[in-house]
DNA sequence: GGGGTTGTCGAAACCGGTTTCGTTGCATAA
DNA sequence: TTATGCAACGAAACCGGTTTCGACAACCCC
């Protein structure tokens, strides 16, 4: 029984005979026994480690989700006697260069990458040396690859629907960031939903890279000063969503009332705002847990095609979606007397 | 030349000599060499790596700087060399099992532990062990700890005074969950405010436990069911100060002019919300870097008695602390209005 | 019954380092 | 001049595994 037999037998090579095997896997069993990756990882060159690196520079979006994000990864390596090795990039150029580095010194096997961008330096980096990663998000333009996502180009257009069905006529859409390719498919997900409804496209209600409260007001604001405002706004992103929150406070504007909003993510924030905002919701757990596990199966060997998942988001009906309270015209009317009036108060403020 | 004298050189052996050491460092500068930590670890024991057990059953008040603090974290490691390998636990007893796995497994060489609790069993476990940690929060009863902490004592302590000088003169508060350490010092804070101002203590105006948003607004609704309610209070936690603002809203007050209030944390949020939110702010990636120093320098042989570092809190002025528009007798005729108001209106809520 | 397979395991080399020990050469003291 | 000591380096063992290779026995076939 030398140590070369153990270590055939519990990596299941066939010239081990049944018996001896299951001899050795009662002991390593009973002794805890578990072989250090360390001593592991400087043979195989495999460290059974996932990397992630978190990119800091990014907007805020991600970040209420962050830990339930990293709880499904961690969970899901764990079980398959994986660890999780982070680290944190203050700038694209970072995040490279945290790539190679994990890669190099072997702390990480592959890498789950959040947020693919329509040309991604990251999936470039990784396919040129070779390094398994898989995306959170779907990237039509980077070839054999595996990824995880929702279909949010299914939620935004259901939004739209609701909103067709409450009775809005103008609905308006505030995308995320371009760079990133949920934005392409967001889009589509509106255009879908119009169609759907016999309304036509109008450039004018769109308004894009809002990511944050600050761009989600400010596009907000934007869609208000057209001649024929929207009753309704579909937001690509909750964060931007809070925004118009504050745009309609300025303008003592009642959501769900005045103007009806549906957004996208689930930040529990929008729970807790008043009143509660309609949103389509992610399960962010359940998406770090299979990426963790696409992952490792990528790594041992598994082909890309083969490893792609799509996950539904759940509507959760708050109070931000009313049926709309008066015609586009009079709300036009109406928003141009507070606009005018936010604007001769404002050097009074403060 | 031989590995050996390599190795010596680098890890600064007394038996080689300058030219040849100088020599060796040059060549692996340019070579771009650096040691497999896996190769090192099997030897040496050590990973080059700082555990993280993210506890997912806490509550949700540090996760808006979860992202901050794991960058200061990553960044101070990597600036030594140094890695994060990071796991989730979803109870206490999972933390426990998570550390003691990480540590066997040597996928970590020393713990950086949040938010300790008064009989913090981390801290017995990883003493037992004999593992390298350091707290972010100190632990009077924990003996020969390392530790990080805001002085948050200080920063509750000053906001009762500024109350004071606003002019209010029943100042309540609301304190986090009583089971951590930094309750206590918060609590103490809040004495040596009410001391400084020649306040009397009053038990009715203290609520503890409150650390989430909804606990918050439970705790704001406990306080001004007093027969003479407080005018300003003070929060623990900026999650808790948030359900004031949802109990405000019941309650058709309006913050800063009916009641005021300064919080601590520094969370994001606060600057939205309308009337935005004093509070105070900790530096979340400062204390990141600090902990990581500090840890490596533990792990790598110093005193806990040494690595022992405060830092304040910094206030960030908002709008929600005024001088009070009314006396506390006046108010409580009010709010005995409001409250019979809402509760004969609840069930015609919705 | 002898020679060729096949199945099963041990021995040994190997991975990339660290650490111990022994050797060498040189300076110093006897 | 020779013994002594020390500085500086090489050789080799070691860490805990993996992987290759060879040995041995059992089995099969002719």
């Amino acid at each position: 029984m030398t140590k070369s037999t153990v270590s055939r037998a519990l990596n299941s090579y066939p010239d081990i005979a049944p018996r001896t095997r299951s001899r050795i896997e009662r002991a390593a069993a009973e002794l805890g026994y578990r072989p250090l990756s360390q001593a592991q990882s400087i043979r195989t060159g495999r460290a059974r480690s996932l990397g992630f690196v978190l990119a800091t520079y990014d907007h805020d979006s991600y970040r209420p989700f962050l830990a339930g994000f990293l709880a499904g990864i961690s969970r899901s390596a764990n079980a398959h006697g994986w660890d999780l090795t982070l680290t944190t990039a203050a700038s694209p150029q970072a995040s490279l260069e945290a790539i190679s580095r994990l890669a190099v010194e072997r702390k990480a096997d592959g890498f789950i990458l959040p947020r693919p961008e329509i040309d991604d330096r990251r999936i470039s980096l990784l396919r040129a040396e070779e390094i398994p990663f898989v995306l959170f998000g779907r990237n039509d333009g980077a070839g054999r690859c595996a990824w995880y996502d929702i279909v949010s180009e299914d939620a935004i257009r259901d939004a739209v629907s609701r909103l067709h069905r409450l009775g809005h006529r103008r609905i308006g859409f505030v995308n995320g960031g371009e760079q990133y390719c949920y934005s392409r498919y967001r889009l589509q997900g509106y255009r879908e939903g119009l169609a759907a409804c016999d309304l036509r496209f109008d450039e004018r209600l769109v308004v894009t890279n809002a990511a944050t409260s600050a761009r989600g007001e400010a596009a907000a604001l934007q869609l208000l000063r057209n001649d024929l405002p929207p009753t309704a706004i579909v937001y690509a992103v909750d964060m931007a969503a809070l925004g118009l929150y504050r745009a309609a406070a300025r303008l003592r504007l009642t959501i769900g009332q005045d103007i009806s909003v549906i957004s996208y993510d689930g930040i529990p924030e929008g729970r807790q705002i008043h009143p509660t905002l309609t949103t389509f919701s992610v399960d962010r757990v359940c998406a770090g847990e299979r990426l963790a596990t696409q992952l490792i199966n990528l790594i041992r060997g598994g082909e890309p095609e083969s490893l792609r998942e799509t996950e539904y988001a759940t509507l959760i009906a708050g109070e931000s979606d009313r049926p709309p309270i008066r015609s586009s015209e009079d709300f036009a009317a109406l928003l141009r007397q507070a606009m005018s009036l936010q604007s001769s108060t404002r050097k009074g403020d403060r």
